[in-house]
DNA sequence: ATACATCCCATAAAATCCCATAAAACGATT
DNA sequence: AATCGTTTTATGGGATTTTATGGGATGTAT
């Protein structure tokens, strides 16, 4: 399983293009789809990443789970209209569909940030804005745990 | 587990890149990514080091409980948002970012200090007052304890 | 035809490889 | 314990490769 980890900011060309990560790229290198599946975040303003094989495996786990449990048949469903499967071009630049951009509200630039093993794709100010957020909600759950 | 021990103060050279501890490069020799991962410390101005199967072993603790705990999606989110993964050179260097050096206010020399199963960087003047001033704090609290 | 996406090539900056060297650590011998 | 020789380690810098990015040319569907 791929493991994504670190953010990467770069920016879109006036194509609309813009580069995977290589880092990104060489974690996904073993996949015999060569390339990434993204999707509109149902919680946040961003765009959701993943491999093609992990959304395989959520596909067969929502099938096991999911005939009765309501919500998560509106999850996977809307999940897997939503999901675009975007292949690398030569050089490992994707073209991010528009409607998932205005979601994200990116234009012309983007941070790829990992979570394990999935990422996402944020505005890179809107991302730290919640990064720091995240940092201030753990300070209040922990007093104890001190911020320099 | 590998065990990371002793300080050891090194530089910087012109490209930014510095030598981690030979003793600390052993104690990673049977891993299979030959490197460590770095992130900026929550609590001090410093550089949390592990080792990559550490890492993995984080990401799979937060990926069993995760989904529900709104303290622990913030803590790994933080967590693979900021893990960088830096793997050796032939010598045994590794280039660290720059976002972390400055969060830890390094510039030509940086500590590596040993912490049992992860390690630190500091900036070594900042290193030296935290632990004197960690002293002076053991001191007042318990001032039968006694240092020479 | 006209958008629009894809293929192909170019390039600057940055990261990495590779080799060299001085200093330090180590080990064996006395 | 002191000396000498060997090995390891930290550091420096040139050469090469990778990466992100730009843009022209070609293909394709409406």
């Amino acid at each position: 399983m791929s493991l994504f980890l670190s953010s990467y900011e770069n920016r879109l060309d006036t194509k609309g293009r813009i580069s995977v990560p290589a880092t990104f790229r060489a974690s996904l290198s073993s996949e015999k789809f060569a390339g990434v599946v993204l999707y509109r975040s149902f919680t946040n303003n961003c765009i959701e990443g993943l491999s093609m094989s992990r959304m395989e495996q959520l596909a067969s786990a929502t099938d096991k789970m999911g005939v009765f449990d309501g919500t998560l048949d509106d999850l996977s469903a809307m999940l897997f209209a939503d999901a675009r499967p975007l292949s690398f071009d030569v050089t490992g630049r994707i073209m991010i569909p528009a409607d998932l951009l205005a979601h994200a509200g990116i234009t012309d630039r983007a941070i790829f940030v990992g979570r394990g093993n999935s990422f996402q794709i944020w505005n890179p100010d809107a991302f730290r804005r919640m990064q720091s957020d995240a940092l201030s909600r753990l300070r209040t759950a922990r007093p104890d745990f001190k911020i320099s």
